[in-house]
DNA sequence: CGGAATGTATTAAGACTCTTCATACGTTGC
DNA sequence: GCAACGTATGAAGAGTCTTAATACATTCCG
């Protein structure tokens, strides 16, 4: 008489998802009566509005809204469980394990890995999902149970979360190779960089910087370092494989560091799988280029 | 059909935990039957065997390890998503508050409230942002709207604001450690301590002070003095944490007395939050040092 | 060997729960 | 006032969980 069944979590998260109780019950295969039904349903059983419903379809409270966080996490929870005693019977792991990393770790730290990775567990699928990380980002994805692991730039703001750190590496100066005085040049910015990290140094530099185009992906920013519309201050990482035409200048003692980590839920780490690819991940203690 | 419900997932726990299905009926509340049947239905749902069982009872096989692992992470993210859904029901505890206040009130005083504070409130985001105390000052920005609630040294000359008198705190005389003679050196000042309270005093002594530097932060004051340019009479919370090589020394009688408090404006007041956080402050009524 | 003790499995029936169909209710826009 | 769109509800059928009663398997021991 109390407990929520898995068919109401994902009710919720559909629900809360596609914003109407009708458009939840396509989604499910289920009619919107039932979807109602099960609403009602996990509504008593938590004894708590979660969607204010009406004309113009349900909108979660902020009840709802937590109770669709966990929802995720312990239906993901439920799959990893499948998934790890299919493994613990079998010995050989299947499954899934969901990645969100930013670009720059993804084309260059992430291949290194899941290539060891997939050696070991030919069966095991790896989603990796490149997040912009703004806002709450990679580790909000985690947190809200959209991805068991992330690949983030430390440090994380948001609660309740493991995290580990696996190696620093410089800010670096971008420019168009030959230019004769590249700090005479706009900058270009990029918004996942507002780590406070990079404008605390450049504050401390007498460089002004004259112009301020933003962009949103890193590797955006370096085709238009490319293409010479101006330099750009970004993590040695995302200078790997730049077009050519694009320079790279250390910034010297004092530089700006990106720290880079990874993180996931404490449940997780009780899987042995991601146990596994935490490890592997680990072993990356220095980025590609260096 | 393929779900385990949380009964079954109890039932796990029980049988792994008293090594027998009618023991864990038992602890249950249910039939030995009962247990069993919901055993069976794991074991079909997750298509492996999870206990072997016989005359000696249930023993987990490593697949029944692992998914009692899960199992109990599952049922506890199920308490948890309970009591987040109930907080943010009922608690409303979302959101951010400003805070405006002082150096040395934002390093030694507040962390303590903040921490409290955070961890009755965890959802709520405080905003502190460090003010110096010139002109309307802290109390100017909360009268402006630019921050919700400020840590003032008192009295406070703006108009329409709520304040309250947290503690009172003597100036001390800071200098450089082992000096013979502190009176002989010049005097730093503070743009903080116009209040007249000091100068008064000061005007009172028959000490007049050979020289005059002057400097906003009360931090770069005592570092200052660390460095042996003079000294300076500040309040004795400015001195906690200070650098190496200052010494304090008290005024004796008659020293003059700071005064701090907050203010909000009597809107604010009718919030839960905002109120709980005063309530909090007042709780502050000896400072960190003493 | 045979019976008592201890433990699990199975079957069938009742109670309970979930889904559906059909229909009612409430807003909004025209 | 009516159509469009969304949710809520009541009753019936299908399905699931729990139980009581009983069967089966193993071990201990005389």
């Amino acid at each position: 008489m109390n407990d929520l069944t898995a068919a109401e979590l994902r009710v919720l998260i559909a629900v809360d998802g596609e914003g109407t109780v009708s458009a939840a019950g396509a989604r499910l295969g289920l009619t919107q009566s039932a979807v109602s039904h099960a609403l009602r349903a996990a509504e008593r059983k938590l004894g708590t509005v979660l969607f204010h419903r009406g004309r113009g379809g349900a909108q979660a409270t902020a009840a709802g809204e937590a109770a669709v966080g966990h929802a995720r996490h312990i239906l993901r929870l439920m799959e990893v469980m499948r998934a790890d005693t299919h493994t613990a019977a079998r010995g050989e792991a299947t499954g899934t394990i969901r990645l969100a990393a930013f670009r720059s770790a993804a084309f260059h730290l992430l291949p290194r890995v899941l290539v060891r990775f997939g050696q070991r567990h030919p069966k095991v699928t790896v989603d990796v999902r490149i997040v912009p990380d703004l806002g709450r980002g990679i580790a909000g994805e985690v947190a809200d149970g959209r991805a068991d692991v992330g690949v983030v730039s430390l440090p994380v703001y948001v609660e309740g979360l493991v995290c580990k750190e696996l190696y620093e590496e410089p800010y670096v100066l971008a420019h168009p190779t030959g230019h004769p005085d590249p700090r005479s040049l706009p900058m270009i910015d990029w918004h996942e960089n507002c780590s406070g990290e990079t404008r605390r140094w450049l504050a401390m530099q007498e460089w002004i910087p004259p112009g301020d185009i933003t962009v949103e992906d890193d590797g955006v920013v370096m085709s238009m370092v490319g293409h010479g519309l101006g330099a750009a201050i970004v993590p040695r990482l995302s200078t790997v494989d730049a077009p050519p035409k694009v320079a790279t200048t250390e910034l010297g003692d004092g530089s700006p560091q990106r720290r880079v980590g990874y993180v996931t839920t404490r449940e997780l780490t009780g899987s042995p799988l991601i146990r596994d690819l935490l490890a592997e991940l680990r072993t990356l203690r220095a980025p590609a280029g260096t």
